[in-house]
DNA sequence: TCGATATTCTAGCGCAAGTTAGAATTTATC
DNA sequence: GATAAATTCTAACTTGCGCTAGAATATCGA
């Protein structure tokens, strides 16, 4: 093996060799179909006949686009994580105190969700082999560790109260990937209201001696 | 088909017709692994010899408890149903205000997942067939509304802010099914900081103009 | 100790779902 | 339009798992 081939099969899955751009949207296509599937009945019971039905191809044809189930399922959870760290750049280059960033974020997460439908963010990942499982973690380590930061910075700014970042990222997360769940099948809920709730539940609390109210 | 027969049948399932204490003290170990093993790996991906190995069984003597898996998981969501009213029956129980209610409800729930382990309160339960899911989320339906009672008590004692409490109760449902997934992986957590991170998040700013610290 | 009952095991069936091979069809290029 | 490439399909193979039948073992009362 040559070291020039070695480096082209490490970034990802090699199955489309040379793709059109139009090839690539399908690809696209069938990962935004699988990940809808997967969140909504996880990744054993989501089945490659369903996904592909969702936009209307037989099970084989995944496999033009795909090794197999399990480098599917690992290519969404990289694209929730691009997305999610796309959001998050966004925020911190906007930037303002601790408590506004923190805000903001979890705005955009809902416009996000609204827009392109539940992700993979942190969910279960036990399915994926160890070394995929390992990535994914780490890179959701990396993000979790910048959203800590928003906490780190308020509790400087006096924005947000003294408290574990860690544990209420966590916390947070929980809501969010829960929310994924019951809030599209709750009729006549809008985002307004979700923030609403959440500003009054999640963030009053955390808000420090010199937080002020608006966004 | 004679009437009484019927009401006989209808109660739950049939399997172990005349069975003794200590066969019932089997059954419940097996409940008992069967939570566990579904709550961290998802019904479809829990496998009924994971789950009789874990109690030194083979798969086919599970079927002298249950008729099926779905027979399983859907006892499995009752016991930790009724777990969770007897916890909440505690609370209603002794009395105080909302925001005193809330906080030891949730204090009361890390102490039961610590001593018996994480349940299947509220998760997924898509494998259900539709009779099943119905009674699981009528039920989950009645408890959620319990707690909504809470914040209701709350905001009128004036110790809890106006929100919606149905929102506000979905929130820290996804709080706490998160909960059980990541806790249990993280060294050196304890109840006590765990409790203190639902506090400053969840509660303070849940709090009311009349609201006072304290347990 | 012995028979009856309760409990668990071994062996294997059947089906669903992931996967593959190769044919069929569409799309692009000249 | 014809040829090549790209894309999708049909059909079948394979595997894992829920589940069953019936044998084997353990438990218990007389």
């Amino acid at each position: 093996m040559s070291k020039g081939a070695d480096l082209m099969i490490l970034a990802e899955d090699v199955r489309p060799l040379a793709h059109s751009q139009k090839s690539m949207k399908k690809r696209e296509a069938i990962l935004s179909a699988a990940i809808e599937v997967i969140n909504a009945k996880g990744f054993a019971a989501a089945t490659m006949t369903e996904i592909a039905a969702a936009i209307d191809l037989r099970d084989a044809a995944l496999y033009y686009y795909f090794p197999n189930k399990q480098a599917l399922a690992f290519a969404g959870h990289q694209r929730s994580l691009e997305r999610f760290e796309a959001i998050l750049a966004r925020v911190e280059a906007e930037g303002g105190t601790g408590l506004c960033k923190l805000r903001r974020l979890l705005a955009a997460l809902l416009d996000d969700a609204v827009g392109n439908g539940p992700q993979l963010y942190f969910g279960d990942n036990s399915y994926l082999d160890a070394e995929q499982r390992q990535a994914i973690e780490a890179w959701s380590a990396r993000l979790s560790a910048r959203l800590e930061r928003f906490l780190e910075d308020g509790m400087a700014d006096g924005t947000i109260a003294p408290c574990e970042p860690a544990l209420v990222v966590q916390l947070m997360v929980g809501m969010l990937i829960w929310l994924t769940k019951w809030a599209p099948t709750t009729p006549g809920l809008t985002n307004e209201r979700l923030l609403e709730a959440i500003e009054v539940m999640a963030l009053k609390g955390l808000a420090g001696p010199k937080a002020v109210a608006g966004p």
